[in-house]
DNA sequence: TATAGATATGTTATATTATAACATATCTTA
DNA sequence: TAAGATATGTTATAATATAACATATCTATA
């Protein structure tokens, strides 16, 4: 029995990127339909930006972009592009890295997961029952109720890994 | 079978925290000379000031202190010893509010996960067994290897609850 | 015990991350 | 099409963190 939901797992260095762009911000523009908010074409450009790659990106390096293609763009600007981006669920706060990545599954409520590799910086999210399971129980064990969690692992993935491992220089 | 080792626990408000203090203080002590580093005076007072209470304390909250008691304090002072502190086990990094919390157990090599109480602000660390070794195989499953592990779980602790619940404006 | 090297702190400057407050523009709906 | 709601522009500043180099203190040992 396997409980992980893999939401975005870490892919190999020759998969299609635009896939992962397009399905996005396609699943995004479906979300803020149904939800009857406003995915602006600055919210839009943020996602976008946000999914730039895997690795978490940091709001200041979009706002470096979003400079160059329109002056009036301020910490503002981004700042509040992104929260409105995290309330639905489009993007993530990786919390140890100030950063954030995004989310292929806002349309499902879930708890997240990460897994941030130290190597090539990409973070995979998983929402796993199990986990999330076990951390309840041992909450309530302790009389505790929980309204968030935050996990985050760093280390190293398995294509870095099996790269690394095979060079002695690492 | 309990394989939650507290390691501090949400205590009552009517505790001696003092105790918690001098404790601390005193495993610190011993600790680093077991070890052969310094704590010196800068770093025990800093170490301190992180006990002032269970809510994990900001950078420039003990900057405010450290200036009221020596003129010469700046940024560095304190971002220096919460470091040496960190590498020492001392004290925990809350990377989800940018804060510090002591460790009563420096001398035991350990994961943590965090409880944070929103009501109260406390924050609880526990090192469990099952949640470490749960998320060892997951990673595993994804050929992950592990070399951190970031668990800050926020919500409500007992007492905050058993307050809150017969108090029908919270 | 004098001193050289290592370690810690002082000091100044600046980088990075984030929010506040108010003005203007755009969208939505009656 | 005007009013209210929502979003963005703009300016300023707050909060968090690091860098770089000078000075002081500690430690080990000649």
């Amino acid at each position: 029995m396997r409980k992980t939901n893999v939401i975005t797992p870490f892919k190999k260095s020759s998969h299609v990127h635009q896939l992962c762009t397009d399905t996005a911000l396609a699943v995004a523009e479906d979300t803020c339909n149904l939800r009857g908010v406003r995915l602006t074409k600055l919210r839009r450009r943020v996602l976008e930006l946000v999914w730039t790659s895997h690795e978490p990106v940091k709001a200041y390096d979009i706002l470096d972009i979003l400079r160059d293609e329109h002056s009036g763009s301020a910490p503002s600007t981004v700042y509040r592009a992104l929260e409105f981006l995290q309330e639905e669920g489009m993007v993530h706060r990786i919390e140890s890295l100030n950063a954030y990545v995004g989310c292929g599954a806002p349309d499902h409520n879930h708890t997240s997961q990460f897994l941030i590799c130290r190597s090539c910086g990409a973070a995979a999210e998983m929402d796993d029952a199990d986990i999330r399971n076990l951390i309840a129980d041992k909450a309530a064990d302790m009389g505790f109720k929980i309204d968030e969690e935050i996990i985050e692992v760093k280390g190293i993935c398995s294509q870095c890994n099996d790269r690394c491992s095979s060079d002695k220089n690492f």
